[in-house]
Parts: C-alpha cells; structure tokens; sequence
DNA sequence: GAGCGAGCAAAAG
DNA sequence: CTTTTGCTCGCTC
C-alpha cells in the first residue's frame, strides 16, 4: 500500500511516495504515479507524509529542520552508504566527489574509491532534497552536474546560501 | 566482459 | 584562462 502527496517547490513539483509509514521516494518523475493510490486529504495523510512536507516547506525557507524521516532505500549497497554519508553534510556547506569518496572508502573499508563511482550512485538519489546530494559539486569548485538540471541545483545552492540559517 | 558517467589531475593550447 | 588526455571504478546489460 503505498501513497503520495504533490508538493510545489521552487525546482519543480515534487511527488512524495510513501509505503509502510516508510519514505520511498521524492521525485520529479510524474510516471511514477502510476504504481500509488489516489492522493489523500491532508489530514488522512500518513505522519511521514506530513513530516515530509514540513521538512521541505522549511527547507525552502530557509530553515535547517534536523527530524529524522523513517526512509527505505531499495538500492545496492555501496549506493545505501553512499546516500547516507551524503545526508550528513549540513545545510549551507558544500564538499567534492572526492572527498565524499574518501569517506565512503572508509565506511567500506576498501583500499580505493573513485569520485566517478559517487556521481553514479548520487546521480539515482531516490530522495531528492532530504539526502542533499546537491551539495556535492567538483573538485574545482565548479558545480558538475544534477539529475534535474544544472539549473535546479543552482536554485537548491542559491537558497541555501541566502536563507538565515535557523538551527 | 564491454560500455557508461553528476570526476580528477596533469599537461597542453 | 579553457580544452584535451589518460586514468578511475562501481553499476548495468
């Protein structure tokens, strides 16, 4: 059983989708509708639901809320770690593939890792703004690229950079 | 086993 | 400063 709510942010609609009380995914792909049940009325909607959309309305004004939304992540193990290194970087603070690299190497244990491997896993980031893989920009400082587009991630960036940070 | 990246560093123009 | 080159590795088919 699975639900979903639109949410309307500054980089587009945003679908929510639910299962078990557990976050599955937000996304930009409409398509993906098609697998959940008709959207709810709002105060039928599952806690995670709500706490989803509380979260990404305060993103958007600017406001760093630390709740832990319960989330499953249906993907393969290195992209589980990699996913959840990237959701420990702070609100207003940027880091390179290859240091997101040396950390997930750690976690793993392995003797290598390629910054190539990390924009390949980020690149299927099932939860959008919640794991802010927008944080992640080159080595040089120069933005790379955003499964939705440069420009959204240039808007998630600005936003994040001109808010007040609220703790 | 081959091909594909949201990369990197060094070297060249 | 920008562009090119070689190298990288986990994922997918």
């Amino acid at each position: 059983m699975k639900d979903y709510i639109k949410f309307y942010s500054p980089i587009g609609e945003l679908y929510i989708i639910e299962e078990n009380g557990q976050l599955l995914e937000i996304t930009t792909d409409q398509s993906h509708t098609w697998r959940v049940q008709d959207a709810l009325a709002y105060k039928d909607l599952p806690d995670v639901l709500k706490m989803t959309c509380r979260f990404l309305h305060n993103y958007f004004n600017g406001i760093n809320d630390l709740i832990y939304i319960p989330y499953k992540l249906d993907c393969s193990p290195f992209q589980k770690v990699v996913l959840e290194e990237c959701r420990k970087i702070p609100f207003g603070h940027t880091i390179s593939y290859g240091e997101l690299a040396q950390r997930v190497k750690f976690q793993m244990m392995k003797d290598d890792m390629s910054a190539q491997a990390i924009g390949n896993a980020l690149n299927h980031n099932p939860l959008l703004i919640y794991i802010p893989c927008h944080r992640v920009i080159r080595g040089d400082k120069t933005p790379g690229g955003y499964a939705l587009g440069l420009k959204a991630k240039k808007i998630l960036l600005e936003n994040e950079r001109n808010q007040e940070v609220i703790w």
